[in-house]
DNA sequence: AGTTAGCACTCTCATAGTTTGAGTGCTAAC
DNA sequence: GTTAGCACTCAAACTATGAGAGTGCTAACT
């Protein structure tokens, strides 16, 4: 699909018309912004060829002209101008997420805030993966009497605690006991092979001690599992409110979809390869989202694959700004979290 | 303001059917659901009676009648019938809030998401206040060669941990100093008065050590600020969208209202006498809550108050069977965090 | 061959008039 | 005090009607 140089600057005066205003535009309003002198009636003609080749689309045929979703996308590869953050805008989102940035679980909240009030569409972030790391260490500390907290450190920066209840009073000794046992058998092993059914079978190997430990031992299994699993932060769904495309209708099947945090995980984590992926409308394959666009961006901990964040909106969003802000911020949680996980 | 037994019954019916419909009601409609035999007519006489004591309104003069904010009042002071939860209802929730019952934060914010459910409105919760509580131990786990974790524990059974960086490498002999002199000066202080300002201070006394420990008492101080501090948990925002009087509109003030943390916290902790209020529009004091209605009510742990659970809707809402699933969680999660509280 | 001016045509949106039906208030009879 | 009956009111749903934006097409022009 060979366009003129004419036609590819058409094209992009219309998507950059209809994302500014939201109302289809009309070969008049192209015309005046073009960068040559043309008249209207031959812009007129090119639209038609646009519509022709399934990049644009006419609501009703008196109306104006409007992207379809492969107008986006040969607008978004290959037309669009950058639009780089400045040096301001930089700080001002430091300066947001810094307070929070000594915990991964706080940071990627953090982010999915700024980056809804940023952009105004809806966000979401995941925390950290621990799918490939391996238990770096298990504390634990006494809360009360009979209660204490186990602290599971992984190789991939997350930390998790749990508290348990001992139906005996907890000693110092005691969970010196506890502590030596569980890093003995646990540290070095991928967490993700810290299941329930493993936990029981290493009760069994404990015998008689596996008894005083039962609480403890349960308690490091559900600590294994929430570091194993990437939680989701959503932030901003109200701002999809306020654009006409979701009014009404259309905003229910969104929230929807978005209040399954199973499946948005799944949406966010799907692609491994490239680090920022726009999929428009039905690119993103979920019939709920069918009318709108998701840009995810994957950051990295220590060099090393670790998550995503993400914006959804509506298929009509100003790509350009939005990708650069993502950009800007999944490379910013990746080095704070680089920073956080002290690695060396 | 004495009102006949049949105005009662009336206006009890009127204000049933709206909530019900959310339609204005007209005579026939009352006439059809009385347990006494009067024709319509009567009741337009009564409707009217209604109507000049400011209990219902006209939409507009050939309309049915809406209950007004005092109706609702009335109503709720003295004609709703209770609406008790069955036994399987109170099983369900309990089986929802189980899960996250380890944790004071994770615990409120369950509760949230479930009485959202539960309603189909705004859920608000707020963690359980530090205000009052005094500091019951300070602990230090080490989580990397140059990192380590302090965890607060107050007496109001909150806990709160924070990540510190130090610049030098971190072993058991510091850690246990830095617990020997933190718990020395800190044990039994109430947490409220752990500022900064006396971190400060504290550093001051410490002399030479404080400089190695500066990181930990920033830790210590920020953790501190954590404790004693509610956190507001809200869910179920999107729920409003569907109610016909927010559609459109209005909603985007009660979303703003949501969206102010520290407002919604004011709101919730304001009154601490009754156990359960409910504010009727104008009653909130708030003008983006005008046309809505708040149901809170008070949870305690150990016997001492310590929070607030509340409800967001518009002013039509079901208020018989809001008090009790809300007075019903309310109780379950004082009981499970005292339960977690392991206070003896 | 590509470009342009001109014009008829199409379709939406806003406005105003019309109809329908639910529901009232009033009156007169019970 | 209660009720049947009836005229009256008002919103919501429909139905013209016209204005305006924008197109597609044709014929003339470079």
């Amino acid at each position: 699909m060979e366009l003129s140089e004419r036609k590819r600057k058409i094209l992009a005066a219309a998507v950059d018309l209809y994302v500014a205003a939201g109302e289809p535009v009309g070969s008049r309003a192209i015309c005046e912004t073009l960068d040559f002198n043309v008249s209207s009636a031959t812009v007129r003609n090119e639209l038609n060829d646009l519509c022709r080749l399934g990049l644009l689309e006419q609501p009703h045929t008196s109306a104006g002209r409007v992207p379809s979703q492969k107008g986006y996308r040969v607008y978004i590869d290959s037309l669009m101008k950058k639009h780089p953050i400045t040096g301001e805008e930089k700080r001002y989102i430091d300066s947001l997420l810094l307070p929070s940035a000594y915990d991964p679980d706080k940071l990627l909240d953090g982010v999915a805030r700024v980056l809804a009030g940023l952009t105004r569409y809806a966000a979401v972030s995941t925390t950290p993966s621990g799918e490939s790391a391996v238990v770096r260490a298990i504390q634990f500390v006494q809360t009360s009497r009979r209660t204490a907290m186990v602290v599971l450190m992984t190789s991939a920066g997350t930390m998790k605690s749990r508290v348990f209840h001992c139906d005996f009073d907890i000693t110092p000794e005691i969970l010196r006991v506890f502590f030596r046992v569980l890093n003995e058998k646990l540290a070095g092993k991928p967490v993700r092979s810290i299941t329930p059914a493993y936990i029981q079978s290493l009760a069994a190997q404990l015998g008689e001690m596996a008894m005083l430990m039962s609480s403890a031992l349960m308690a490091v299994a559900d600590v294994a599992q929430d570091s194993v699993q990437s939680e989701v932060c959503l932030d901003g769904e109200i701002n999809l409110l306020f654009y006409p495309e979701f009014a009404q209708g259309g905003i229910r099947r969104v929230f929807d979809f978005l209040s399954r945090p199973a499946e948005l995980c799944r949406l966010l984590l799907q692609q491994q390869e490239e680090e920022i992926r726009v999929m428009i409308g039905d690119e993103t394959n979920r019939p709920e989202l069918a009318d709108s666009s998701v840009v995810v961006s994957r950051y990295s901990v220590g060099g090393q694959d670790a998550g995503a964040i993400a914006i959804i909106g509506p298929m009509r969003m100003n790509y350009a700004k939005i990708i650069s802000s993502i950009e800007y911020l999944s490379d910013s949680v990746g080095r704070m979290l680089t920073e956080l996980m002290d690695m060396e």
